[in-house]
DNA sequence: GTTATATAGAACCAATCAGTTATAAAAAGA
DNA sequence: TCTTTTTATAACTGATTGGTTCTATATAAC
């Protein structure tokens, strides 16, 4: 995952009520009027937000009759996840037990 | 970690010139003017990240003579990976075979 | 074809952001 | 005390953000 990707998925996560529609969206698919309903705010405002989730590659929408359905496409979270990673042996207090060192060094790791 | 916290960490990583200042005080310690250098921007420029950072978290200064020293603090990251990884079934494509499965409630996680 | 529903876009606004240059403040050294 | 070095702050600017209301568009239903 490069810089630009990065740029967009943190910001995208960078705001609660995006963070909030994600969450929504790990339950099920809805729609906008549907998100709108859970937040105090416009449904042109949560049309915005969906425009910056799907820019970042975090959600994606298909037509429904009248509606468009948004859906969580949740592989950016794993490019944003590895980039985080890579800080993990800092903030790991364990990290230089053995046992650990062992469980990082025998299994390669999967996603 | 809270929503607010989130807001903060997640916001002070959708900036490239951050993320490659965190990247540099993996390695060791370092004062603005040797983050500067780094950078086509000025030094205020660089403080007012330092400061998004330090807001964050992310980021503790101390004084060494007229320098501050700034260090990395990667605890917020755990907070945010923690975070992200509860959407990691949606984009680990191999969740539901019984391996990843066993590896998965076998071992409690660790940091 | 008309109407109703669902959604996005346009225009607008206030607040925030990310940079600049110039300057003030803090610590150290002569 | 005066000077140097390091850093943060102030003041400014243009761009972006996050919300609003109003309206246009697309699909479906009658």
């Amino acid at each position: 995952m490069n810089d630009d990707q990065l740029d967009l998925v943190f910001n995208a996560l960078a705001d609660r009520t995006r963070r909030g529609i994600l969450a929504r969206l790990a339950d099920s698919e809805a729609n906008v009027n549907e998100l709108t309903a859970l937040f105090t705010m416009s449904q042109p405002a949560i049309s915005k937000h969906l425009k910056v989730l799907e820019q970042a590659g975090l959600i994606s929408r298909t037509r429904q009759g009248t509606m468009r359905l948004s859906k969580l496409e949740a592989a950016p979270l794993k490019g944003a996840s590895r980039w985080i990673g890579t800080y993990q042996e800092y903030w790991a207090e364990s990290f230089n037990r053995l046992d650990d060192l062992l469980r990082r060094t025998e299994h390669e790791q999967h996603d």
